[in-house]
DNA sequence: AACTTCACCAACCGCGCTCAC
DNA sequence: CGTGAGCGCGGTTGGTGAAGT
């Protein structure tokens, strides 16, 4: 592992920043600003290199760093925020202020993750439960998790109901198609898995087939967990379709952080592409929920796409985001 | 008191992206 | 369009202090 390019033509320091090189840096980014990184370092006077500046003044002389430990809130928020957009640390870092990309990544891999691993086996029961432990297992378990670890170790914790797809193969529940008119969005899918994709209903055919029965143990596993609604193992509707983008990588994917029953949950990119006219929200129980242009249940996983149960929701929760946005 | 193990976290590193040339 | 500089990000390392033996 060698040097930064920035750090190759000269000798520069290295370790823990002392108090004096602190001051030198605060002073010359108090008066020049940090527009360009790699001069900043020549004009502090230290022998550091721009990445070691910036990643100083970022995550500790900043003035509006927040120190001290995590509240419940907040690991609250990272556990929800990471169940459904994984290891995007700069994403999560912006929903709470004052914390740094560094900081809860630190935290969740020396406290958070170990507490979730710790945490006995449980079933997917789990996700009745304001846990939201719990909740970021049932995350994991549905592919809302971008890691697949993190899945594995979801899949693992299941112990009453068959295996779940894990977040890859919640990729292959769906089959890719070159083009389709209807296009949805899905949240906490890493960039890999970006594209579009269709129900594949062609039963005849060997592989596809399989993909079939993988989207009807979807169905059946999201009609056993809420409320135990009717499972009448129903061939999901042929017209669903998705086009899978890396959302979490979206800046519009900011906006969409709703309130729903007092747990955070992403309600999906809400805006990701043009001539899209489709949202996307998950429910209270973190299922999916699309929505077309008129603001109308194009699919639910629950019951193939009932409009009643859509307005219920609508009802239920009026502050929610709905509908379109563009 | 001395040594070992563990936990935390500051900092480094490589990679990938953007943008200017 | 290709290339390289610069930046931002996530993964990882390693130093340090606390806790345990």
């Amino acid at each position: 592992m060698g040097h930064h390019y920035c750090c190759k033509e000269r000798k520069v320091k290295r370790g823990l920043w002392s108090p004096e090189e602190d001051e030198k840096l605060i002073r010359c980014i108090n008066m020049h600003g940090y527009g360009c990184w790699s001069n900043v370092p020549e004009k502090a006077g230290l022998q550091r290199c721009g990445k070691s500046c910036r990643f100083r003044w970022l995550n500790y002389l900043r003035p509006d760093i927040k120190r001290g430990r995590f509240t419940q809130e907040e690991e609250k928020l990272i556990i929800s925020l990471h169940g459904a957009i994984g290891n995007s640390w700069a994403h999560i870092s912006k929903y709470l202020p004052g914390r740094t990309d560094n900081e809860i990544k630190n935290y969740w891999n020396s406290w958070i993750k170990k507490k979730l691993y710790q945490k006995p086996s449980s079933t997917i029961t789990a996700i009745s439960s304001t846990s939201t432990i719990e909740q970021y297992e049932y995350n994991s378990q549905m592919g809302f998790g971008s890691s697949q670890s993190e899945c594995l170790q979801s899949q693992h914790m299941t112990s009453t109901n068959a295996p779940l797809p894990m977040v890859e193969d919640t990729t292959s529940l769906l089959c890719r198609s070159s083009s389709s008119p209807s296009k949805h969005f899905i949240t906490g899918l890493n960039s890999s898995t970006a594209g579009t994709w269709t129900h594949n209903t062609d039963h005849n055919n060997k592989d596809n087939h399989q993909h079939y029965y993988q989207v009807q143990a979807l169905y059946n596993n999201n009609n056993n967990n809420n409320n135990n609604n009717n499972n009448n193992n129903e061939i999901p509707p042929a017209t669903t379709s998705f086009t899978i983008t890396p959302s979490c990588l979206d800046t519009d994917y900011q906006q969409s952080l709703i309130r729903i029953e007092e747990n955070l949950v992403p309600a999906g990119a809400i805006k990701s592409h043009e001539n899209c006219g489709t949202n996307m929200i998950n429910d209270a129980n973190q299922q999916l929920m699309i929505i077309n242009s008129d603001d109308q249940l194009v699919n639910y996983p629950y019951n193939n796409g009932n409009l009643q149960l859509h307005q219920h929701y609508h009802s239920k929760f009026p502050e929610c985001f709905w509908g379109q946005l563009y």
